[in-house]
DNA sequence: TCTGGGGTCCTTGGACAA
DNA sequence: TCTGTTGTCCAAGGACCC
């Protein structure tokens, strides 16, 4: 996907891949694969009738936002993250789906099992986009970059009723940006010894890591294109933006990133957040939300053998100001009571009263290194709640999610929508048409 | 228009130890 | 003992990504 709304397409059609002609892909060996308009696309799988139809995949609810939109919804103008009202004022006879993420990753699955038939140097980015390194597998393969590339297209294609998009670089940011100009289904190769023709002429926005708040600080300094970043002095940039942002973007911007595609990249952080169909005051009922957060980032925390050390909370009041609070434990939990104890603690101690409109549980400094955590538990009086929330995991394996529930949630209603509540996967594609 | 949810990374500033 | 420096950890917030 990438930010490719925004880019001057008419300058890059000589990248472009054509059946009877393809630019110089040797050195070119990382690939950038992404779907188009991924979520919708599942969805017309099952309902291939609304081909021609507008169609949007957004959360339901007055506060749900678009998280994909197919091609001919965005011609009325509708775009992923865009709320989902304006989205239905825009394009009134547009069909609305809400999301289904268990057969988003499904089909995720199998486009990854493609991946691998290839290469083994895959590198996911969210369900529907991966850094792919071929330059190991050229010679096994007998292929070049840019035919690997055509026939992932067409086997995903084949196999999965989806198209996506692919962009062939010497780099990960140049094969990003490619696949982005490419959509939808098409391919760009970026040749080795034309990056900086094809990135100079771009706009900053095209730059990884330039969101709109750092576009209008680079605007302040008159950078309009990339050309303009590559350009300026570092030390200019650096008190502008400040110093890791400089330097990545001035990078970038001279054509140089020797990031490599990295297969099994740890994760960082884990948690789950709600927004509330209307804005809430009342502590007990933020409480019993932070207990079912709590539940679920454990859960999602033992299901991958992490246990974290820091629990924090966000709190998003009507105004949309947002705060968060955390604490760090003295050890590293997975344990829901330990998460939901120091979560509700954070609540009580140093969160001001107000309308609510979110709230969020997260657990970050997040190790394997079960030994120190363990050791504290046996013999301790928190051995039994491990034991209990294992064998709720268990029940929870055989007889689905609502098996197993704090005493404290039986019954409590969720003051969100029923039908709105998901899975860890909160991800949205097509950012490339937001504005 | 009225803004979801899951993440990562960076900056700033305070506390504390060497 | 006092002060300054440096490094590390922690906490909070912001920007950005998909």
């Amino acid at each position: 996907m990438g930010r490719s709304g925004d880019l001057p397409r008419g300058l890059l059609d000589r990248y472009r891949v054509r059946p009877e002609s393809c630019p110089d892909d040797t050195g070119c060996p990382i690939l950038h694969v992404d779907m188009d308009a991924f979520y919708a696309s599942v969805e017309l799988r099952e309902r291939p009738e609304l081909r021609e139809h507008p169609v949007v995949v957004a959360g339901e609810g007055a506060r749900g936002v678009v998280t994909s939109a197919n091609y001919v919804a965005r011609r009325y103008g509708v775009r992923s993250a865009m709320p989902a009202g304006q989205a239905r004022r825009l394009c009134p006879n547009a069909v609305f789906l809400p999301p289904n993420f268990a057969a988003y990753r499904e089909v995720s699955a199998g486009v990854q099992a493609v991946f691998a038939e290839l290469t083994p140097l895959v590198e996911p980015l969210s369900l529907d986009e991966a850094f792919l390194d071929v330059a190991g597998a050229l010679r096994r393969l007998r292929s070049t970059p840019a035919a690997i590339g055509q026939w992932i297209r067409r086997t995903v294609a084949e196999r999965f009723e989806i198209n996506c998009s692919v962009g062939v670089a010497p780099t990960k940011f140049l094969a990003k940006l490619g696949s982005g100009l490419a959509k939808p289904d098409g391919m760009i190769v970026v040749p080795r010894g034309s990056e900086l023709a094809f990135l100079h002429p771009l706009p900053v926005s095209a730059l990884w890591g330039v969101g709109k708040r750092t576009a209008e600080q680079l605007r302040e300094l008159g950078l309009e294109t990339v050309a303009d970043v590559a350009a300026v002095p570092l030390a200019r940039l650096r008190r502008s933006i400040g110093n890791a942002n400089a330097e990545s973007l001035h990078a970038l911007a001279n054509g140089h990133d020797d990031r490599a595609v990295t297969p099994d990249a740890p994760e960082k952080s884990l948690g789950a957040e709600e927004t509330f169909e209307t804005d809430q005051h009342d502590r007990d009922l933020l409480n019993r939300e932070l207990l079912r957060l709590a539940e679920r980032t454990a859960a999602a925390l033992r299901s991958r053998n992490l246990y974290g050390r820091t629990v924090s909370i966000k709190v998003r009041y009507a105004d949309f100001r947002t705060i968060t609070r955390s604490r760090t434990l003295p050890v590293a939990t997975n344990l829901a009571r330990e998460v939901y104890a120091t979560a509700s603690a954070l609540l009580e101690e140093q969160v001001a009263p107000g309308a609510v409109r979110l709230i969020g549980v997260r657990v970050e400094q997040l190790t394997a290194d079960a030994e120190f955590a363990e050791q504290l538990l046996l013999g301790g009086p928190d051995r039994g709640w491990k034991e209990a929330e294992d064998a709720a995991d268990e029940a929870r394996a055989r007889f689905g999610s609502a098996a197993v529930r704090p005493a404290t949630l039986l019954g409590g209603a969720s003051p969100r929508q029923a039908g709105t509540t998901h899975g860890t996967s909160g991800h949205r594609e097509g950012r490339s048409v937001e504005q």
